[in-house]
DNA sequence: TTTAGTGTATTAAGTTGCTTAATACACTTG
DNA sequence: CAAGTGTATTAAGCAACTTAATACACTAAA
């Protein structure tokens, strides 16, 4: 389900986030469905359960997660995260945008990188 | 010269690597110009000189920098950085479109947001 | 009602990275 | 020689991350 990366330097809870986040946004978690518990996921990944519980409170903050007492974690509905999400990545990718219009792309050629990267999945 | 933000949570060193990238990059600090000692710039920043020799090892590692022993740190020609630094944003770039594409925004809407980033000193 | 499984909270300990401090050294310039 | 360079080393303190061992309130099923 997922694969630490020990060569990172981030923490090992920011890396669970973004894995989870991937999962749940490329629909391979669909919403409502059952997060395994601390524990379980604590033992697949060999990692302490007060590891994984810092990342599931980091999802649920971002609102991808939704907690029931007693029941468990579950993934929130699509709507919870959609827009935020979509807001908080063009904000960062419009401050890159701009540096790499300072570093001296033309806009042309990043017209052009664009395209590629909308082009690759059509085939 | 340089303002650190002690609410930033990243190492010093690194916002220091930054400001000074800038710096060189927009042309303030132009080839050849002397850096300011680690020892001076230490104490203007309130900082210790150690902090700033790890940043200047940090430029000198990326090619903003080059040292003469005895005499001290001195800004690289342009073409010593100019196509590294492109390269580097331009990975960068390309990953966070791919992310912004997966998180739904169209490509037509994508363009709408670079052109804007290139318009905004039109005026 | 008991039992097992949830998330959550707390405390202590160990590790790592960042930062400061105090030196020391080889080098260049005046 | 003296002052100013970058560089290296060692020790110490601090903060963040992680583990470990518990404990608690809750829910679901036996």
């Amino acid at each position: 389900m997922i694969i630490l990366d020990y060569r990172d330097k981030r923490p090992i809870y920011e890396q669970i986030v973004e894995k989870l986040e991937h999962l749940i946004v490329g629909g391979a978690l669909e919403p409502d469905a059952k997060m395994p518990s601390v524990r379980s996921l604590g033992m697949e990944l060999s990692v302490n359960p007060n590891t994984i519980q810092r990342a599931y409170m980091q999802l649920e903050q971002d609102g991808y997660l939704y907690t029931v007492s007693g029941r468990g974690s579950f993934v929130a509905p699509e709507k919870e995260w959609r827009d935020s999400r979509k807001g908080k990545l063009l904000a960062r990718w419009e401050i890159l945008t701009r540096q790499v219009k300072e570093a001296g792309v033309p806009r042309e050629e990043l017209r052009q990188h664009l395209d590629n990267c909308y082009e690759e999945a059509k085939e």
